[in-house]
DNA sequence: ACGATATATTGATGCTTATCAATATCGAGG
DNA sequence: CCTCGATATTGATAAGCATCAATATATCGT
């Protein structure tokens, strides 16, 4: 699963032009929805802090299962959704799981912000 | 509903303190989880679109119902949303509303992601 | 090979949400 | 005042989601 754009050929069953001729296609709102629907979570957005914090850059389940509230199967979910977002990413080292910001990804994610 | 900066106290039930101490308290995880999830719907990002590629700033709803394939109520809804999260500015002239982008409001957002 | 530890997956449950149909509200014009 | 048109609200329903308990998988040390 990646972010990277996606062409859409514009459905042109809308009944007008008013002017929103140029808005965002129904796929691409699909896309761009799916990254700010795993921001859209508290404890996602604690997951991401503490992974941006980290001054090696990474940290493993164990050390984000502490500060949440959450059993670590819940937090081990949290991490897929923001994975699979293309928010972080994830290196298995032994028998622990290292996740780090995927560079750039925050700076694209504001990025789809302005070009709506 | 604002979203000014809300100062939490750190509550020190945390276990230990692993780096993670200068991370997004709950608190304000929950209030800036708010504005991304009114921007984890497709509807509403296409809602957003069509209100900022207008030239003059704004859309009544009746611009907005036909280009999505959407009744007029759940319309309504979402924009209610958009609303309560500092997104968009509602203003009812007779029997129209017009909808229109917040001015900084998309930038304001795009911060929250750098300051994670 | 075995037990211990770290992480992921599964299944179930309660809560939230997106949507619609029906109805209410509210302003404009006759 | 009454009707019409635009928007909002309510109630209901179905889908999605967050969470946990239990279990599975995989890796390390002995």
């Amino acid at each position: 699963m990646n972010l990277l754009p996606v062409f859409e050929p514009v459905t042109a069953d809308s009944c007008r032009a008013p002017a929103g001729a140029t808005a965002l296609g129904a796929e691409e709102a699909k896309q761009k929805a799916m990254v700010f629907k795993a921001l859209a979570d508290p404890n996602r957005l604690r997951l991401l802090s503490i992974v941006k914090a980290e001054t090696s850059g990474e940290s493993c389940v164990c050390d984000l299962t502490g500060p949440l509230d959450l059993g670590q199967p819940t937090v081990s979910h949290h991490l897929k959704i923001l994975v699979e977002a293309g928010l972080l990413h994830r290196e298995k080292r032994g028998t622990w799981a290292y996740y780090s910001l995927v560079p750039g990804a925050l700076e694209e994610t504001a990025g789809l912000l302005a070009s709506l």
